[in-house]
DNA sequence: TTCCAGATATATCGGTGCGATATATAGTCT
DNA sequence: AGACTATATATCGCACCGATATATCTGGAA
């Protein structure tokens, strides 16, 4: 049975206790929306098929007047979440406008190459301050991948605007302007 | 106007040259598909809104019986090109499927976990191979840009594969087996 | 010479993912 | 009472990606 990657992130969320959508939705952007996302728009669909499939269960559990279902996971849920956990990893994506206009950048006069780094590594160290935050509110609690993987975002965040700032100083020294004609 | 990605992609990729959509695809594999990736099923349909929008000129040129048609960029469309590049870069998306099952390994066992870098640390270094193979081959010309970014591909793929080395030996010496119940 | 594999070239389809929005209700603050 | 925010579910359109279909050209092996 071919599952998709939303329903491994699913399974993964409501493993320790249940969850709604609404709740797997919050913890995924408070902790894998870094590396692994996941919106409304796949996360609700994917519990009916997952629930149709029997790998969770759905409990009505209502706050007051207001509908609310949480999921829980199965044995067999279970199982395939570590089948899963056991293949090796294949998808490895990245999309980085950065780069990309720095790909193009000698359409550009080099102050405003330079500019495109500033940028990038402005955004890195916005980002790294971000990730900073969420360690200090996590608790070092019995389950420490978590923390592992939010230290890894830090170190990549801190190493990628160590490379902009490198590249600053490179191209302000280095290379010559390209010669106008 | 707004232009989509793809668009920005294909100004750049034909700014120096002209092409056709299949050797806009070849090019894109061959330098930006690491940060930046672009199908068929994207460009094609894309060059004849640009073309539309008089951004860019198809040109017949077909070889021997084939037809064949490459795209020149106009004045318009490297203005274009240009007012995007001064843009503040805004998207940064990365989907690595290695720490998403990290994040979730405490479900297994503490060698499967330790499993689980050792694949991504694997991968990274075929990757890494990979884009020093493309160092070697691509002469240093006149744009010094490509070259940069292809660096900065080949230190992330480093920086990252070590990054797994040093987990891989952390989680072996200093992390608990977790308390069996 | 013939045949076939691989490269060139364009086009399109299905699935997935993502941001935004719509619709309610519950709680909280002024 | 009114406004605002959080909880909760649902859905839409767009972008993107991999795969596939179709056709022609080229180079090398049989």
């Amino acid at each position: 049975m071919e599952l998709s990657a939303t329903a491994y992130v699913i399974l993964g969320m409501i493993r320790k206790e249940p969850r709604s959508g609404y709740e797997i939705k919050a913890v995924v952007d408070k902790s894998t929306r870094f590396f692994w996302a996941a919106s409304y728009g796949q996360i609700y669909p994917e519990l009916k098929r997952l629930a149709e499939a029997g790998l969770v269960v759905g409990i009505d559990s209502p706050t007051g007047g207001r509908q609310r279902t949480v999921y829980e996971i199965t044995a067999d849920g279970e199982a395939e979440l570590k089948a899963w956990l056991r293949q090796p990893p294949v998808t490895f994506e990245m999309r980085e406008e950065g780069l990309l206009k720095l790909f193009f950048a000698d359409a550009l006069p080099r102050a405003e190459a330079i500019e495109i780094l500033r940028a990038m590594r402005a955004h890195r160290e916005a980002v790294n301050a971000q990730l900073w935050a969420m360690e200090v509110d996590k608790a070092e609690g019995d389950d420490p991948f978590p923390m592992i993987v939010l230290r890894s975002g830090i170190e990549f965040t801190e190493w990628f605007a160590g490379w902009c700032k490198r590249m600053e100083a490179q191209l302000l020294e280095a290379i010559p302007e390209k010669r106008s004609k």
